[in-house]
DNA sequence: CCTAAATATACCTTGACACGTATATGCTCT
DNA sequence: AGAGCATATACGTGTCAAGGTATATTTAGG
């Protein structure tokens, strides 16, 4: 279980690193909110602390488990050379559009230029 | 083999989608810059493609694979939760070291003030 | 101390997938 | 049409990880 991006395949994971990103919680209450087994989400948990996705810290009987940024940052870090390819796409495709806009006018809006180089765009909201 | 997360948790996928970005290659590069046997390379071409992450066009026998977007924006639009959480965490850390600057004010260069919410920090550059 | 609650671990079984070797398909050129 | 190159697929094999059941460990409270 060598690299962060096979920690993140297993979709329960994923899910866990879901429910931790509002608040931590404790295993009792990932395993209900996930309907997992309880062996099944401890296991996963050791899984995401031995690969430093999440921390935990003793709560009585309990065990209070948070996130931790590093390793969901290097998936980050892995992407941002697609983001630079694709944001580079965009601006081809834009560029494009503009070309036509000028050579056939339509009763169309203008359409709006390029905001700065790169800058980073968030598909999610 | 359902999710985009499976597929890039192969670290041969991995390696072809970055050879990839830069410009697109037939079968035989890929073969030879990534030291792979050819049937290797033909089988994970054909997950990748099937999962979205690339396209082919044929030049005689040769096939060549160029990256699509799609697939990897969908890694990264799930990993936009977490950016809020690491950001906010580095928010409330500059914050605090800011508090320390004024309590207890040293020779240390004045710490710079955030700027904007939440703007995008690429870690990898 | 003994019990109950919360969490961790051991062991087993099962399924999936990555690889290699061998073979099939497809295209080009003569 | 036939030879040769480039790519795709079929099949058998080994490995590994996920889940379940059972059990161990730790802690609180009476």
């Amino acid at each position: 279980m060598e690299s962060v991006f096979e920690i993140i395949a297993e979709p329960n994971r994923r899910a866990i690193l879901s429910l931790l990103v509002s608040s931590q919680q404790s295993v009792g209450e990932i395993e209900r909110q996930l309907r997992m087994t309880q062996p099944t989400v401890s296991k996963h948990l050791r899984v995401l602390r031995e690969a430093g996705f999440v921390e935990s810290t003793v709560d009585a009987q309990r065990r209070l488990y948070r996130l931790k940024p590093e390793s969901l940052q290097e998936v980050d870090a892995w992407l941002a050379p697609f983001r630079r390819f694709w944001s580079a796409h965009v601006d081809a495709l834009e560029r494009h559009l503009d070309r036509m806009d000028q050579s056939t006018p339509t009763k169309r809006k203008r359409r709006r230029r390029r905001r700065g180089p790169n800058r980073e765009r968030d598909k999610s909201e």
